[in-house]
DNA sequence: AAATTATTTGCGTATTTATGCAGTATTAAA
DNA sequence: TTTAATACTGCATAAATACGCAAATAATTT
């Protein structure tokens, strides 16, 4: 059997079953591994498959990629950035949606071994492109704007956790009204969040810093640690370093 | 024998079997292997062949390579809209994941109103699109691959469950084997929901009609609705309605 | 018909490609 | 952590290919 025949399968397979196991071809084909490993990495190379351990898959499944294109504020990877340091191996950590959330997984490095929970679809989404870390999505009724989950019963599984960490990609924030939201739903949640955590983070550009919205999440005091763009000495995060909040 | 006769016969050897090795032409031409190259060579820059290492394929075979990197996008939308006239006003409906499913989630009239029920995140973040639609998504530990929920917490919650109807984006399906897939956690998840539903649907390109993967999900009996591509009347799907299963 | 020219073919050799194997490293799963 | 599966590296081998050249064949001219 020709080069190009075995091509021609390998890719028929991928059409119609999403994926391949190297160790499948070879039987089917009756070639060694190597030559099906080789295969694969050339029409990978082609740019028509995936190659993965033990296999490949098919491209259609990458649309992730596609929300890499959406620009990120430089101020939100600087976030991520420090963030990212605060996350251990080993951790239990809890994600809400945002994007600023969104580039602090992305910045995540490949060989960190930890376990997220999420309730944003955006987010698993994001954390299922890496390599290492596990992926726990508490789900229930989603909320459409927000592309979380909501509801009674996630706050319930939520109380059942305890996290190491809880980041929060936060909308409105100040030290008089702490953190405040938009949405009941959401608030609930995010509630139920920060009790859940031994360690509550929020990540918030310094732009929503001493803003305020409708509803209340929780007094300022509930925060252990706030990450901006901005240096730990800016004038701006005096109140909050004041309040007992570590500043980073 | 003239150079002309040659190229003829080779032509011929193509239509018939798509393939032809250089050492096959020239035993059976009796000349050197190297005019069996310079003859092939000569076809291949006529355009009226491909030729490869080892010998040449026809152009309609390099063809189907290519093609199928497209991947069959026109049969999906068929059957997204045959299954799209099941699901009623007011219906409990249950998706798998897949880019059949995805492709039927984006052929529902926006009027329509409705619950779904799914595991795959992809599927999830497809209905939140939807504007009428609540979205119910059973989470726990998500698969990589799949993109989707697995594990005992996933089979209990479904089981608590019973709805109308529960559309899969179907792998494998066979009259003998029954319903196949690759993944023990992607099975006992799908086993799961075809317990759950009164009606259970199964999507599936004709080209995955007869397919057989290594584990399975359930006996063909299970399935009370097959969709394809493929009309009623297709020979393909007589053994599967002599089953007694309905063909849509 | 003979001579000349152009084309085609086969062969030897050097090179490239395809494949499998063994040992080791890496990765995933129990 | 341990264990099993998978991947990588370097190497060996065989098959396929490219190339130059000379012999053979075909086409053309004289």
């Amino acid at each position: 059997m020709l080069k190009k025949e075995r091509h021609a399968y390998i890719m028929h397979e991928i059409d119609i079953h999403n994926k391949v196991l190297s160790s499948d071809l070879s039987l089917q084909l009756t070639v060694s591994e190597d030559t099906i490993r080789r295969d694969l990495q050339e029409l990978d190379e082609k740019g028509i498959l995936t190659k993965v351990h033990g296999g490949a898959l098919s491209k259609s499944f990458h649309f992730t990629l596609q929300n890499n294109t959406v620009f990120s504020q430089p101020e939100k990877k600087i976030i991520a950035q420090k963030a990212r340091d605060l996350i251990k191996d080993g951790m239990l950590v809890l994600l809400s949606g945002g994007t600023t959330i969104i580039e602090l997984v992305k910045s995540l490095p490949p060989e960190l071994n930890a376990t997220f929970i999420t309730v944003s679809i955006p987010t698993a989404l994001e954390l299922l492109n890496h390599p290492n870390i596990e992926v726990i999505f508490i789900g229930n009724k989603l909320l459409k704007n927000a592309q979380m989950s909501v509801g009674a019963e996630v706050v319930q599984r939520l109380s059942e956790i305890k996290c190491d960490l809880c980041f929060l990609g936060t909308n409105s924030i100040d030290v008089e009204n702490g953190i405040t939201d938009l949405e009941l739903e959401v608030i609930e949640v995010k509630r139920a969040m920060m009790r859940s955590a031994k360690k509550v983070v929020s990540l918030a550009i310094s732009k929503k810093l001493n803003t305020v919205q409708r509803l209340k999440v929780s007094d300022i005091g509930a925060l252990d640690v706030l990450i901006t763009e901005l240096d730990e000495s800016d004038e701006l995060l005096k109140p909050y370093k004041q309040k007992g909040i570590e500043i980073i």
